[in-house]
DNA sequence: CGAAAAACTGAAAACGTTTTCAGTTTTTTT
DNA sequence: AAAAAAACTGAAAACGTTTTCAGTTTTTCG
């Protein structure tokens, strides 16, 4: 079933069928119906492939992801994946590990599927703009932050929070409240990695409160997994018992992290209050609730979809900053000791 | 940088390249190596585009979805891009909501890009062979169950667990308890759905133990999202406060009753036992950790995948249905009164 | 050493589109 | 009513591979 068919059917020349498909407005009125309907009874669908080969390029936006172990991330991969298809793309997802470059891997997907663009989702992205150049389609970071302030906006495209200054303000929370002995949970932190980012904000917030960083309220995990964050949280038991505040990197951990304290006797918010970031569905229904600052995924997804459009159809790469909001759950407090 | 660049740089002929790039037997070792070399050097990637064209098919396998909202479908999804990753295809993914028709848009999506495989996950399946043969390619059913005890059973593939069997474990479970007013939450129960078979088996659990079913017991959602799930027990709860367990048809369903019982004084699982089946991560994290029948998400994947490559190969169809697995929680106790 | 077999290589067709270019018909203008 | 412009249509080239077929070189074996 190839437009060679529809066109011996319909009986025009297989040019004309490719301009009906394409709505080039050089063709008859007439003559698109009866090629219309020659479609419609043929059941013709065109062969993306060929098309892909003469065009050079196709209709289908890449999306490599790291970490989609992470609720959070495969929340917001989700409204991408909505919004592609809305958009009348479509989607190749490439999960890769921590080992793998997400750049050299993107750039190979780029050549191999002759991809109109690419989305680069979860991670870190401390890239320089000559390491990108590989990529050779419009590219957008989704919830990176690049951390090179020296960088040439124009460069890359991106759509993220500011992890510093949200977890500044999370921690800023728990002071407001009157703790003054904050634990924080952290996973791994690489350079320019969010959760480094986030622990500087973390350090900040006590700094400026005249609070002292105690690195013993300190504990980090390899991965952001639920298993590894409760085993951290117990390291972190194990170690000192007199906080009464802990911010989590995420709400996954923070679920993790509030299960070993309960398993340990530490009541949750009355001994302990817990914030995160990220606000997935779940922690609304956890007991207690857990407070966190909600990242607007799904807009986080669109605007993604919406900036690269933009960028393949000749527009300016974009830096867009989103920002959270508080959800409050059962999980703040002021602390009683 | 096409071929012929790669021929010209290494001095062979494109037929040559292509042999080495297909692994033919056909090469000498000494040219082989050269023409592997100027790959390297011109840093060449195969148009995945002029290859599928060529051969009228491609290595991409689409997945079609329906409901990605569900935590543990998503899981599911995760272990099928690794295994599809692994067999050296890509995937595709196709989100669908419930009006649209997995098979129509499983046709459309096959034809347009030339894929080798569909895989069809989540929801229900009903369709009888004559409707899948518009697919054209070889496909399977994950998590699906076809109830169509008539249907010829080569007519396609499929994984499974056996809804009717696992419910009929689960209220057991509540039964060997000791519990006798037992509630059950269920999404949608269209004919064939999942939910319906769940169902089922939890009413003939119940007639077999001699206990009749109460249809005031019965709460019911549509679709199957965390709020809809809390409202349901809301309802339930309204209407009764006498049932001492409930089954729900899903983890996250599951724990968003915990959270409905909670919040209206009712103690888990003093006061009430919680059965679920699913066994997503999150479930042994709150608090109390679900009871719950763990789906082998990884195995359900890979399964699946394998079954898939298998019959685009040339093999035959085939049914695999897998066991759940009680992940004992804190959620099941004997009733107290 | 010569012939047959095996191993290797290249030219060219084919896959199903889009697009350019030229050609034909219709409409508008004078 | 003729000429010019506009609208429409078709033939053929091009996209980058795979594959078949035929041809050439090398190896094997009697």
């Amino acid at each position: 079933m190839t437009m060679k068919d529809v066109a011996e059917y319909s009986g025009v020349s297989i040019s004309t069928i490719s301009r009906v498909l394409n709505n080039h407005p050089d063709v008859r009125e007439e003559v698109r119906a009866k090629v219309l309907k020659a479609i419609q009874d043929l059941h013709y669908v065109p062969n993306s492939s060929a098309r892909d080969l003469v065009k050079t390029q196709s209709d289908t936006i890449g999306v490599v992801v790291r970490g989609v172990e992470n609720p959070f991330l495969t929340s917001v991969l989700r409204s991408i994946e909505e919004a592609i298809r809305e958009a009348g793309y479509t989607m190749v997802i490439h999960q890769i590990g921590t080992e793998e470059d997400e750049v050299a891997e993107g750039a190979s997907l780029v050549r191999s599927k002759r991809l109109c663009g690419l989305i680069l989702l979860g991670g870190r992205f401390d890239y320089t703009p000559e390491e990108t150049v590989s990529i050779e389609v419009p590219f957008v970071c989704c919830t990176y932050t690049n951390s090179f302030g020296s960088l040439e906006k124009t460069a890359y495209s991106s759509v993220y929070i500011d992890d510093y200054a949200e977890a500044y303000k999370a921690v800023k929370l728990l002071i407001e409240k009157g703790h003054k002995k904050i634990a924080v949970l952290l996973g791994a932190t690489d350079d320019h990695s969010i959760s480094e980012l986030r622990y500087k904000g973390y350090c900040d917030a006590l700094r400026n409160a005249g609070i002292e960083v105690d690195k013993s309220l300190v504990e980090q995990t390899r991965g952001y997994s639920m298993k590894k964050a409760y085993n951290a949280t117990e390291r972190l038991l194990a170690r000192r018992n007199d906080f009464t505040a802990l911010f989590t990197v995420s709400d996954s951990m923070g679920i993790a992290a509030i299960k070993a304290l309960h398993n340990a006797g530490v009541k949750v918010p009355d001994d302990c209050s817990v914030i995160a970031i990220d606000g997935i569905e779940v922690s609304k229904y956890t007991i207690p609730a857990l407070t966190t600052l909600k990242q607007p995924r799904k807009p986080m997804g669109y605007e993604t979809v919406r900036i690269l459009v933009d960028v393949i159809k000749g527009k300016k790469n974009c830096q867009l900053r989103l920002k959270t909001e508080l959800r409050e759950g059962e999980t703040l407090a002021p602390p009683k000791r």
